[in-house]
RNA sequence: CGGGGCGUAGCUUAGCCCGGUAGAGCGCCUGCUUCGGGAGCAGGAGGUCGGAGGUUCGAAUCCUCUCGCCCCGACCA
């Protein structure tokens, strides 16, 4: 009777403890088609602040947004060779419509590249109208085979930003700062490191000049792309004729960058932090920080007691210490037929990066006991101060999530030579992230895919390659050409 | 698309070999007692046993077909 109310522990079954966690904590459900799922209240919430803190750095580095239709037609999907060979295995195809066949069929958006720059040619002429900075907030749907909740699913949400430029050098900076972007939100909000850097020339985005990446380790050791940020240099404006009268006068066309991240991050949220009695949220992305339980007995307690919680959630929701536009985000669970423990064990299922217990002998001390999700502690506060210590708490808990994630994927990292042997020993056993040499052959990256389903994360950016850079390939033993990080993914 | 598992109440499932009144736990509703870490008692609602054929006096159970889902692989944000 017990047992059925515990998850699955991460030690036991990393991909049950997953999916049983994103079921009971209510963040998505399975939805009645194959492979597309509902994301719930919990699961939207904490995307709604992802979006929002998302949305807020966009539109500081100067994007704006625009809405793009779901329907591309097929056409389009064709014109970038490269595009249409990495994406039309994958795409979802509208053959009929109102009834009739349709002349030219309709391409359900796997990404939306195609329709921005043709659009884009329609609105550039010359080099004043560059750079052009948009971003959309869409749904975009890819056929893949195999699903999981919120890390592949049919359909997902996300943003593209999609920007012309006049200069290569231009777009460069664009597709780097956007990934610095992303860096921020992810370990800033999120509370998840990652290593940035460039992909290989397999895992870069079709079309693309160059795609850079953040990838953050989850708790089973296995990398995630949480983010990637591509530089597509003209591809897609010779192909959509997208060209601008340079201010000596001639014509160019424009250089484009794109990048996107999407609702996988709540999954990586959920393996970066959810423990063996479920979700930890972040606080600056918990759509509820604070759930305060009141403590009663009788009927004339149940009265005070709720009344003080109401009081308490008034009184910290009115505090302005973090900012008018940033006030505790409270809720009081004063369900009756409820027992307190059955309350604390939903809403640490739930996430809830604070609890607070209010009863008769806190209300006598004038102080509110605490429970804190991501350590257990456990300590009173006093009710003068109550809303400074809630809020030192809560900072206290965001940096610590960083540091405590930061500290364990360091801990499963590996630098310093290494021979192929010991690496296909790590990824078969513990896995974790391997630094090491690499000649540059993408035959080499082949091989080690086929012999240890590892892949090439990223060509780590210059602050997280190794003090002694690798001078020879991990597998040929050649010279190596670049120091990269090796991992499973997910 | 290969390999494995599974479809019985909202959820988890027993029953299936060996055909004969469809059971349990959780959840839900009502009432009373409870309430500082998953409450107890009493009463109650809820089922075309995934679907279609067949065998049989009789099918959740046996046979055939079919649909769907989950997990593991190949592919991918």
């Amino acid at each position: 009777m017990a047992d059925d109310k515990k998850l699955t522990t991460r030690a036991a079954d990393f991909s049950a403890w997953y999916n049983e966690l994103v079921l009971r904590a209510e963040l998505a459900d399975y939805s009645p088609v194959k492979g597309s799922m509902v994301i719930r209240p919990n699961g939207y919430g904490i995307w709604e602040r992802m979006q929002r803190a998302l949305d807020d750095k966009f539109k500081a580095t100067g994007h704006r947004n625009a809405y793009f239709p779901l329907f591309i037609p097929e056409s389009f999907l064709k014109k970038e060779a490269q595009h249409v060979e990495g994406f039309a295995p994958e795409c979802a195809v509208v053959t009929h419509g109102g009834g009739k066949k349709l002349e030219e069929p309709l391409i359900v958006r796997p990404t939306s590249e195609t329709i921005v720059y043709h659009m884009f040619a329609k609105w550039v002429q010359s080099y004043r109208d560059l750079p052009l900075l948009i971003n959309q907030w869409a749904n975009v749907v890819r056929w893949e085979m195999r699903t999981r909740l919120f890390l592949r699913t049919l359909e997902f949400l996300w943003q593209e930003g999609h920007t012309a430029h006049a200069t290569h050098d231009e777009a460069e900076e664009e597709t780097r700062r956007m990934l610095g972007v992303y860096r921020d939100f992810m370990e800033g909000w999120m509370a998840m490191p990652v290593v940035t850097g460039q992909k290989s020339e397999s895992e870069k985005f079709a079309g693309a000049l160059r795609t850079y990446s953040c990838e953050a380790m989850m708790q089973d050791n296995k990398a995630l792309q949480a983010g990637t940020s591509h530089n597509l240099g003209q591809n897609f404006a010779k192909a959509f004729e997208l060209q601008f009268q340079t201010e000596a006068g001639g014509l160019d066309f424009a250089w484009n960058t794109s990048w996107g991240v999407s609702t996988r991050m709540v999954g990586g949220l959920v393996m970066t932090h959810g423990d063996d009695n479920g979700l930890v949220t972040p606080p600056k992305l918990a759509p509820i920080e604070v759930v305060i339980v009141p403590i009663w007995k009788s009927d004339e307690e149940r009265g005070r007691m709720t009344d003080a919680a109401y009081a308490l959630r008034n009184e910290l929701q009115s505090w302005t210490g973090r900012g008018t536009h940033d006030p505790l985000r409270v809720h009081v669970d004063a369900r009756e037929g409820v027992k307190p423990g059955a309350k604390y064990y939903e809403w640490e299922m739930q996430g809830v990066p604070l609890r607070l217990e209010l009863g008769p002998k806190d209300l006598e001390k004038q102080s509110v006991f605490s429970a804190r999700r991501d350590t257990r502690a456990k300590a009173p506060i006093p009710m003068a101060g109550v809303c400074e210590g809630v809020a030192a708490i809560l900072e206290t808990m965001q940096r610590e999530l960083f540091d405590a994630a930061k500290a364990r994927r360091e801990a499963n990292s590996y630098r310093g030579p290494i021979t192929y042997d010991r690496f296909k020993e790590i990824m078969e056993g513990p896995g974790g992230f391997v630094y090491a040499g690499w000649n540059g052959d993408p035959a080499v990256e082949a091989q080690v895919k086929e012999e240890t389903k590892a892949t090439i994360r990223v060509i780590p950016d210059a602050e997280f390659r190794s003090p002694d850079a690798p001078t020879t390939c991990m597998v040929t033993g050649q010279p190596a050409k670049y120091e990269v990080v090796w991992a499973k993914a997910y």
